[in-house]
DNA sequence: TGGTAGCACTCTCGTTCAATGAGTGCCAAG
DNA sequence: CTTGGCACTCATTGAACGAGAGTGCTACCA
């Protein structure tokens, strides 16, 4: 049944704001006095056992007032909600805080999280850009002693990667100079992936297993992509802000949430759902991440791009109960003036 | 009056014993039952009472039982505790547990971080060896692109260090390459504190100035150091065990925890006080920090060192009751085996 | 004179009970 | 279809109360 009608919509949309607002279960007397004056409770109460009935709304318990339920925030969210556009201030003061650090990415993206925790007073998560489609500006490879090499990897968006390897033989620090500055040569200015791409094809290029050197340096490169691609870098900022809502006043709950932020992994994931699909500002909630680590949690994320390319995504990690008429204007424009900003460099 | 009855002492420790076990303030009768059975509890009665008067126990009510204050157990940990030796097994666990990592400083530090905490189900820190004593291995420049350079230091125990710097003048890869050969070749196993002597050293000596490329790659460096020497690294594990303590099953103690963690500096700071004085483990409780944020935190730490020369401090976190009896001794030996594990590499 | 037994007293904590009030469901009338 | 009215349910609150833990004090004992 996904035609609602008008009253019923009007209806739920009260309960939804009312229930955001006060974290409380809704009762039908207060709407009818505060969003629908012209029907009486009597009717409200009609609208919401039918409500209930279809899913959308819940009651604690018989005498108490009626709560949504996710099914319910996700019908608002789709159908119903109106997003209360950014004041222009509020455009001017992100801009701003993002205007001063816009030079260092890490610093950049760090501070966007802020931000965003900071408007929404939830959590702030942003993802780096994925790491397959930056650029790679410079390789190096340092003999810290014995068997033990370390690979550093700078991408041209300022990240930097360092794995250190451990190998069978030991190589002198002239001949790793070496093998830098031949594979700065040859891949410089590619992205990672075609890197790997480049890699894996040359290295079954049997000719090329002749040429010591050169297959040596391969290899070595190969490892350091290895646990290079499976960190992925995520910013979580303003996560004490979450300890202010009152669903967290619990300490079991609490517990459950600081367990979620434990592995970023698990976030990492999520967010990259939200880059494979199109682009927009995505929510979800709880139990649909099928995490049960964020089963009480929601994310609102956005990708940000360069031109056509998805970049990274960040977003807002809240409780269900969150103003999405609010955040949700609030990521999509923090997304915009991001993607706006990686243009810039070049 | 630091002297005290033999039987004053005996009643101070079984009261801190057995608060320390079991959260709750402890009564005249529990312990002439369950450690002094000599005496009746009208006797015990008497002590606390004195002992209260001195400041070293207190009543949180009239007909509670008594809890030790921060002076008692100050008293306590001094004067009359008595370490629990580690069970060889628990040794050879945490040896265990240190050896497979051992190659690789940083995820040696962590490892450690989290043993200590999951030994003492509390918080575990380690403290990264004091960047001005560790050598420098290699320098490198990179531009990003105009008016942008990464400086990256990597230092013998494995540090990787990156800094962006926004310059006035451009200045292209070739000759940044030129820096960096140049003053590897200079700076190459100094310690960075020297290495810091050093520069402002050449840059008062005049005639430098006029070595164009001498001179702009110090000033370089110069700008570099500064900000990897404000940043020093900490690890903290197991934060998560800290929720587990009934002290804190208060969400606005919580609140006050997790905000005493966000910035690392102010721990930083303590643990750097472990190093100034004397080795050994220490023992900070409460309020002695003169931190606010950390007013009901006590802080077990010690140093560990290459030789003679102190590198860093590890320890552990956790509420003002805790069981130093055993924590000290798993400290204390977790430092000494850092210790060893820092010799051997050469 | 130091230790002890006994007793009255204090204070917290958990339980019970009743009152309160918010909110519902349903029914009959408009 | 809407509404007013009414009986009903249930969480919450606060008061009263008893149990239990623990103390301080005093009188007594060796």
């Amino acid at each position: 049944m996904n035609q609602l009608s008008e009253r019923a919509q009007q209806v739920l949309e009260a309960v939804v704001i009312d229930h955001i607002r006060s974290g409380e279960p809704v009762g039908s007397r207060t709407i009818s006095k505060r969003h629908l004056l012209q029907v009486s409770s009597a009717t409200i109460r009609n609208v919401m056992a039918d409500l209930e009935e279809m899913g959308l709304l819940l009651q604690p318990h018989t005498s108490a007032g009626r709560v949504p339920t996710e099914k319910g925030l996700r019908f608002y969210i789709d159908s119903i909600m109106k997003s209360k556009d950014l004041e222009d201030q509020e455009k001017r003061l992100i801009q701003q805080a993002l205007k001063d650090v816009h030079k260092d990415l890490a610093t950049l993206l760090q501070k966007t999280s802020k931000v965003l925790s900071g408007f929404c007073k939830q959590a702030g998560v942003v993802l780096w850009p994925k790491i397959t489609l930056t650029r790679l500006k410079h390789i190096e490879f340092v003999r810290l002693r014995a068997h033990q090499i370390m690979v550093i990897l700078i991408t041209k968006s300022g990240l930097v990667n360092h794995v250190v390897l451990h190998g069978e033989e030991d190589v002198d620090q002239d001949e790793l100079d070496k093998y830098g500055r031949y594979l700065n040569d040859i891949f410089r200015d590619m992205t990672l992936g075609e890197i790997k791409e480049r890699i894996i094809e040359e290295m079954k290029n049997e000719k090329n297993l002749f040429d010591e050197l050169y297959s040596r340096a391969l290899k070595m490169t190969d490892q350091a992509f290895q646990s290079t691609f499976e960190s992925s870098e995520l910013y979580i900022e303003g996560q004490l802000n979450l300890i202010n809502n009152p669903e967290f006043s619990d300490v079991e709950r609490l517990r459950h949430l600081f367990h979620a932020f434990e592995d970023k992994s698990k976030i990492i994931r999520l967010l990259d759902l939200t880059l494979s699909n199109a682009s927009g500002v995505k929510v979800i909630l709880g139990k649909e991440s099928s995490l049960n680590e964020l089963y009480e949690l929601s994310i609102i994320s956005s990708p940000y791009k360069r031109g056509n390319t998805m970049l990274g995504a960040l977003g807002v990690i809240g409780p269900l109960r969150m103003d999405y008429s609010r955040i949700v204007p609030v990521v999509e424009f923090t997304a915009a003036l991001l993607s706006r900003l990686m243009e810039e460099p070049e």
